[in-house]
Parts: structure tokens; C-alpha cells; sequence
DNA sequence: GGCGTTCTAGCACGGTCGTGCTACTGTCGT
DNA sequence: ACGACAGTAGCACGACCGTGCTAGAACGCC
């Protein structure tokens, strides 16, 4: 019986060493050799837990999706709907460190995965399940044509996101709040809400 | 007195065989070697016209703003000033594919941008002219808030444009449209139009 | 202690890169 | 023809890369 390590809490502390690199260097800065040294690891040692760049890249923004869902599921109950998609979408908006940083990995990731066949399909399951959330929040508000808002909403939101991500601060975090509350009071819907 | 080439004509060539490997692998696709080779030419000779690889990325950014800037030179004055703004914000969405292979040059650059100090300045140079034709446009419609509006709109353009980057048809061109004309019908402003 | 397994560590290979640098070619004017 | 210059061509260096592979260390069980 060998010595074991906690597999999931190294790969997982080798996913945030990434994320460090990915926000100061973007994706380029990124190889298992600079991943291993952020991490206080020999290279050999990330390579045992990850086969292939490509898979420490695809863990490392799956990692992301999880704690977006974690902080969805802790989420209280907004009492008005409006509210509550507000709530809702500004989990994927870059308004405190934490998501800024989740953006910054995001971003390059995306950009990454349009062109490395490896990442594709890793980015499409992102865009889904980010298109699903925009679309779940708008559910809560009924708007006259679903299509068309989510269209709007989902680009107006990583629009800000990209913006921010490119130049901190521009916008800012209430001005991102502002767009958001603003864009969704002026949905057209089918009731009242 | 040697031999000449246009060497303005050379700059530009080369920039399109960069934009078609962008297009194709993103900007890692892009060293002096490759591009040359996409161009037909040695690489001393891509070398001779551009020193370094920022100034050859960062000449292959501008031109695609003077595309652009030649466009809207060329647009016909609309009667009416909702139609107008929307003839102008229609130049940067990638609506065709001339405007979709730039918009996947912006992507890639933009993305490079952010953590290359060398390229830095024509990206927030890029972002600042996109911003101010975004506030142009708006003004035509003289929108009750103009920073809310701005920001509104803009992120909304380049959402949908790196979603269409991203995954191509997703909008679909038909789809942007409606969007961005519902979204300047709802802006909320100061005087009828 | 021996064994089996996991984990750490690191060498090496082939590949690509940006860039410094040099030599040669092609052209035009004298 | 010669000279000057722009342009072409390519070698070379140091750097870094992903990945294949091997050896040794660490650990628990028998």
C-alpha cells in the first residue's frame, strides 16, 4: 500500500496556481513547468496528476463552472423576481475579486478553445451552460420574446464582463449593477412582475 | 539608388496573411516563420518591413480600424436618427464574413492585449475608438442617461461579437440585428425621435 | 527486510520561437 | 563597370515548450 495524496486537493491547488499565472500572463504564460513552479511543485509531479496540458487547462476552468454553481446554490431567495434574476446573473459578472479573477480565466480560456480542437468542446459546455443560467434567470421575468432576451442579456452580460476583464475598472462594479437592474427592468414581458 | 519595394503594400499583404492565421489558430498560430510562410515570403523579408512581432500584430490591428473607419466614411446619411445608429454600431458587429474575420482578429488581439506591455496601448487605443463611435452613435439618439447607455450598448455590441467569434452563427447575423435595433428602440431618451 | 505501488524528480528529445547577425542579390545612378 | 543601397535569404543562438521515459524515494503491508 503506497503513500497517497489527496488527488482531487492537488489537483485542485495546481487549477488555482494556473489561474494565478492565467490573470498575469494570460494563457501564454501558462506550461506545466511555470504551472509546477507557481504551485511549489517539480514539473513532474503536476505531470503525475495531469496527462496533458490540455487537461490541466480543462480542469482548471471546469473548476470555475463549479464555483459559480456553488455560489448559485447559496444564493437566498430574492422576493421578487426581478430580484432574483438580478442575483442570479451577477454571480457571472466580475464584480468582486473573486469573479473578476474567475473572468480573467475565462476569458483566455475561451479564446484558447476556439481554436485548440483539445478545448472545444470543454469551451462550448461553458457557453451552454452560461446560455442555460441567462435563460433561467429570464424565465423568472417572462419576457414577450425569450429568444430575443436572452440573446441580449447573455451578450450584454459577457460584454461587460470582457470590458472589465480588459480594463479593470471601466466599468465599474456599480456601474456593471446599474446596466444589469436597468437592462432588466426594460425587458418587455408578458405579465406583470 | 537600390531596388524599392511599396513597402506599404508589402506591410498590408503581410497583415492579411497574419489575419488568416489568426482566423484559423488564434494568435499562438502567428510567429514570423508561419506568417511568412502563409505570405509566400523568406522571413528576413517579413523581418525587413517589421522589426518585431508586437509591431507586426500591432500593424495588423490598425488596419483593421481603418476598414472600419473606411466603411463608415462610405455609409449613406439615414433619414432617420435611430437608423443612422444603427447603420454606424452595424460596422463593428460581424454581420458578413469581411466583418466577422476582423472581429476574430480584435478577439484574438484583445485577448493578447491585456498581457503583452508591448501591445497594450493599441489595444486601449482600439477599445477607446470603439467606445467613442459606440457614444457617437448614441448621441444621435440622445439618450436620458448617455454613461448608462454607453455602456449598455457597447458591452451589448461586443458581447454579441465574441459570441459569434466564438461560436460562428450563434447569433446568427439576422438575430444580431433584431437585438441591437430592440435595444436602441428601448433606450430610454430626452426628446422624441 | 522485502515487495508493490504511488509519488517525486529530473534527463532528454524534437520542436518552435524571437531575434541578432551576416552574406548575397537585385536595381539604379554615375 | 562600379558603387551604394534596399531587399532577400538564411544561419545561429538562447530560450522555452510538451512529452516520453527512467530512477529513486516514500510508504504501508506482509
Amino acid at each position: 500500500m503506497p503513500r497517497l495524496i489527496d488527488a482531487d486537493a492537488r489537483r485542485r491547488e495546481i487549477a488555482q496556481a494556473a489561474w494565478r499565472l492565467i490573470g498575469r500572463e494570460g494563457l501564454d504564460g501558462v506550461s506545466v513547468r511555470s504551472v509546477a513552479s507557481e504551485a511549489g511543485l517539480a514539473p513532474g509531479s503536476v505531470r503525475h496528476v495531469f496527462r496533458t496540458q490540455a487537461e490541466l487547462l480543462a480542469f482548471a476552468m471546469s473548476v470555475i463552472g463549479e464555483r459559480v454553481a456553488e455560489r448559485l446554490a447559496a444564493l437566498d431567495p430574492a422576493p421578487a423576481p426581478l430580484d432574483a434574476a438580478v442575483a442570479v446573473l451577477e454571480q457571472i459578472l466580475p464584480l468582486d475579486d473573486e469573479r473578476h479573477r474567475e473572468a480573467e480565466v475565462w476569458h483566455a480560456f475561451v479564446a484558447r478553445a476556439r481554436v485548440d480542437p483539445e478545448l472545444r468542446a470543454v469551451g462550448e459546455q461553458a457557453d451552454d451552460a452560461l446560455r442555460d443560467l441567462v435563460g433561467q434567470a429570464l424565465a423568472l421575468l417572462a419576457p414577450a420574446d425569450a429568444e430575443l432576451a436572452l440573446e441580449d442579456t447573455y451578450a450584454l452580460v459577457d460584454g461587460l464582463t470582457l470590458h472589465a476583464v480588459l480594463r479593470p475598472g471601466r466599468p465599474a462594479p456599480d456601474t456593471m449593477r446599474r446596466v444589469l437592474r436597468d437592462h432588466l427592468e426594460r425587458l418587455p414581458v408578458t405579465k406583470a412582475r
